[in-house]
DNA sequence: GTCAGGCTTATC
DNA sequence: ATAAGCCTGACG
């Protein structure tokens, strides 16, 4: 028997299948879908078994060394669909299966030099003395040591050989348990063996005629209240026996969820779960566009749709934007599926996750809740998948494999015959108008579940403030409305999204700024001892105390870090409480949640924060709603800063007022004429589509053209733009005249890492043989890639310009 | 000649 | 990706 492999060395040369033997003993073992460990050369490496034949045209194959597991990873449907994300997105087909299991799954390798068994001989003298005290030499500890020479050239006499062991990079943890070694009704027996004195002992063995399953050692002291020498004597006298036992890393052991029972629907969500249901029963594959406005109650249909897709023994995928930053999220799940449900989120650690992931693949849960790559848990029976704002940016992943969660999402549901729901306030331009097209059904929530009114929104230019002589980033109105919360015991909310406002050093004499030497980007101040780091390569220094440039003093940070604003605050609003979160003060484990669990117990008068707090909050005690500088990401090298913008306006706004307090928003801006701040203010979606509509058609953007970029990097300026350059006019000779290619063109940041970066875009509406023409430009450049550092980035569909 | 160091090539 | 094999040039 042969199996077809996909070996782990991602390489263009190696991006194909191989064929090796099954070794008699494992053929009714082996599967695709499994990890092996084959020979590849002189060295061994993971692979995925993708198939299973009886011929090879090869004349003669090696065997399949080892098997990683006893039931495959990957299912039939995962492997069509890794294969299916290798063409979509053109990675290599190892990446596209590793990009589906945890990360705590991928091979590590491990070399190490011992001596060949068949020699005989006698070793080299230095060679001989590293042997001295052990049998095996790690790789490491001779790679860059003088002596190498020596070992490769007794590895060439045949002395020493050099092995590689591949083995996981986690392992599942295990606990001491203690069971029976003998059945059950010999227990009496057994008991008699004990002297009378022992009563402690009898007592402990008598528990196990209750216990049917193995308990761990603190448990049986605890529910015997005895103490660790008594069941050690136990064990000694072979009436217990101490076993290791798998155990899962529970992130939420400690956590009690408040059970919750599905609610009444309000009409209009009847309306909306219909047809959903319908798509469940008749199991056909259908995208609805759930587009409800902030709490218009989504999660509840959510929840009774995948109700309903359980009850017909069928699993489901909810997939959430970057689940840590809404634990509310997780406890409504956990709380209406109980231990059915997995988490799958960037705050857990590998262990973590790959425990959430065992549990799927071993059919115990039937629900995950999970970030972007939640999309392909290993569930065999899908009954349906959720996503809920679906316009979230995170579902892009910006390596490779680059792909869109909602296209794997839509795919897989295809393959089962199930509906996927996307939801939103503010669906992706994208989505609205495929549903404009009948494409994905439009489902639509024009009213709060409590009939609240939307929160009111105020506007307030900037400029004006700085005119009647308010230089602080707080205007008038803002601050009037922060006291009045204050003084009234309510919540308020602030919301400062950093992208494009970081502090950086700016001499005011020279107007010097500190630039990363390495990249073309400004260096972004860190209070933190006092440091100015790039956020790209990572490079930090000093803050300088005068002008590098012109030794000036009046050296100045510039920006509005959350920082700055906390400082602030605390000198304008001595008496408020504020609670800060960003980047720094959530990156503990469990930060997130201790911070907004404060907030929700009323320890805090002031939430500030960035991007992250626009999401998913529900206080009731929140009536004040302030975004500080609207237009921070408008004016990003983005086409679609506009609509991130009256996204996150729209979000953020929808915070303030859930519950029986009425809400107000205030939206601080430089630009109060611009139309997704104006509409965001009205909460007018369907106006700013059209209106965005008509911007897109103009510039040729999405969704009116597809977008693909190609990125080019290189230590050399001149190798860059020649290969910009080779590409472009290669594409344009080779695509139809309607469509568009642009570039060579420097990117946003033009330099990274030392590197050079160009881009070419192609903008196109039908374009069938793009796909191969972009295998032929990597073909065509696969030698430079390699040989030469060249580095060529394709994205299908980019959502990050840069 | 020998040998280190770069380049090419194959990996079932 | 990576290790082995081939080629090349410097040195003795």
């Amino acid at each position: 028997m042969i199996a077809k492999i996909i070996v782990d060395v991602p390489a263009n040369q190696t991006d194909r299948l191989f064929d090796y033997g099954v070794p008699e003993k494992w053929e009714d073992l082996i599967e695709p879908g499994m990890r092996v460990v084959v020979p590849f050369g002189p060295r061994k490496v993971q692979g995925f078994v993708v198939d299973l034949v009886e011929e090879t045209e090869l004349e003669k194959v090696r065997n399949i060394q080892d098997m990683m597991d006893v039931d495959p990873v990957l299912t039939p449907e995962l492997i069509e669909l890794g294969f299916w994300l290798t063409d979509e997105t053109l990675c290599f087909a190892v990446s596209a299966f590793q990009a589906m299991l945890p990360a705590a799954m991928k091979a590590n390798y491990k070399k190490k030099i011992v001596v060949a068994e068949t020699f005989d001989g006698k070793l080299a003298e230095e060679v001989s003395r590293w042997f001295e005290h052990r049998n095996e030499i790690p790789w490491e500890d001779i790679k860059d040591s003088q002596v190498l020479p020596i070992f490769k050239k007794e590895i060439k006499r045949g002395a020493l050989e050099s092995q590689v062991v591949v083995k996981e990079k986690t392992a599942p943890k295990t606990q001491a348990a203690l069971i029976l070694p003998y059945p059950k009704e010999e227990l009496e027996s057994r008991m008699e063996e004990l002297n009378d004195r022992a009563v402690k002992q009898k007592e402990v063995l008598s528990l196990f005629y209750e216990i049917n399953a193995p308990i761990a050692i603190p448990e049986l002291i605890e529910l015997a209240d005895t103490t660790r020498g008594t069941i050690k004597s136990l064990v000694q006298k072979g009436l217990l026996k101490q076993i290791e036992q798998e155990i899962y890393r529970d992130p939420y052991k400690f956590k009690s969820f408040k059970p919750s029972k599905p609610l009444d629907l309000t009409e209009e969500q009847r309306k909306a779960v219909e047809p959903i249901m319908n798509s469940l029963d008749e199991s056909y594959h259908n995208t609805f566009l759930l587009q409800g406005v902030t709490g218009s109650g989504k999660t509840e249909i959510y929840l009774q749709t995948i109700a309903h897709a359980l009850n017909q023994g069928k699993e489901a995928i909810v997939l959430v934007p970057e689940i840590s930053l809404t634990p509310q999220m997780v406890s409504r799940f956990k709380g209406r599926f109980g231990s059915d449900v997995a988490v799958m989120h960037s705050g857990l650690s590998k262990g973590e996750k790959y425990d959430e992931w065992r549990k799927i693949h071993r059919g115990e849960v039937k629900v995950v809740v999970g970030a972007r790559s939640a999309v392909f848990a290993p569930f065999k029976n899908l009954g349906i998948i959720i996503i809920d704002e679906e316009h979230e940016s995170s579902y892009k992943q910006e390596e490779t494999p680059r792909y869109h969660a909602r296209d794997v999402a839509i795919k897989r549901a295809k393959y089962h015959r199930c509906p996927v729901v996307l939801g939103s306030a503010t669906p992706a331009l994208e989505s609205f108008a495929r549903a404009q097209k009948q494409v994905y059904t439009l489902l639509q929530l024009k009213e709060r579940v409590n009939k609240r009114e939307m929160p009111d929104v105020e506007i307030v230019d900037m400029r004006e403030e700085l005119r009647s002589g308010n230089r602080s980033m707080f205007s008038k109105p803002l601050f009037d409305k922060l006291i009045d919360r204050l003084e009234k015991g309510e919540q308020s909310v602030l919301l400062l999204n950093r992208r494009g406002y970081s502090t950086f050093l700016i001499c005011r004499d020279c107007g010097y700024v500190l630039d990363c030497p390495h990249c073309d980007i400004s260096l972004t101040y860190h209070k933190i001892n006092h440091m100015m780091k790039c956020h790209y390569c990572g490079y930090e220094q000093r803050a300088p105390k005068v002008c590098p440039n012109c030794t000036s003093e009046h050296i100045r940070f510039f920006g509005t870090g959350t920082q700055r604003v906390e400082e602030e605050l605390a000198k304008i609003l001595p008496d408020a409480r504020v609670i800060r979160m960003d980047v720094d003060t959530t990156r503990r484990k469990g930060a997130h949640e201790k911070l907004l669990g404060q907030f929700g117990d009323g320890k805090a008068d002031i939430l500030l924060g960035t991007q992250m707090i626009a999401k998913g909050l529900d206080f009731e005690k929140v009536t004040l709603v302030g975004v500080l500088a609207a237009d921070a990401m408008l004016h990003l090298p983005d086409f679609r800063a506009s609509e991130r913008t009256f996204q996150l306006l729209t979000q953020v706004s929808g915070r303030a007022g859930r519950h029986e307090l009425h809400g107000e928003v205030v939206i601080q801006t430089y630009t109060p004429e611009h139309y997704s701040i104006q509409y965001a203010s009205h909460h007018d979606f369907d106006s700013f589509y059209v209106k965005e509509m008509q911007a897109r058609k103009l510039h040729g953007y999405p969704p009116f053209y597809y977008i693909t970029l190609i990125n080019i990097s290189h230590e050399e300026i001149t190798k860059v733009l020649s290969v910009t350059e080779k590409i472009t006019n290669f594409l344009k000779a080779n695509l139809s005249e309607n469509s568009i290619v642009l570039g060579p063109v420097a990117s946003a940041i033009p330099r990274i890492k030392d590197r050079y970066r160009y881009q070419c875009m192609i903008k196109y509406k039908v374009e069938p043989d793009l796909n191969r023409l972009l295998k032929e430009i990597l073909k065509r450049f696969s030698k430079e890639l390699t040989k030469d550092n060249l580095q060529i980035t394709i994205d299908r569909n980019p959502h990050m310009l840069m």
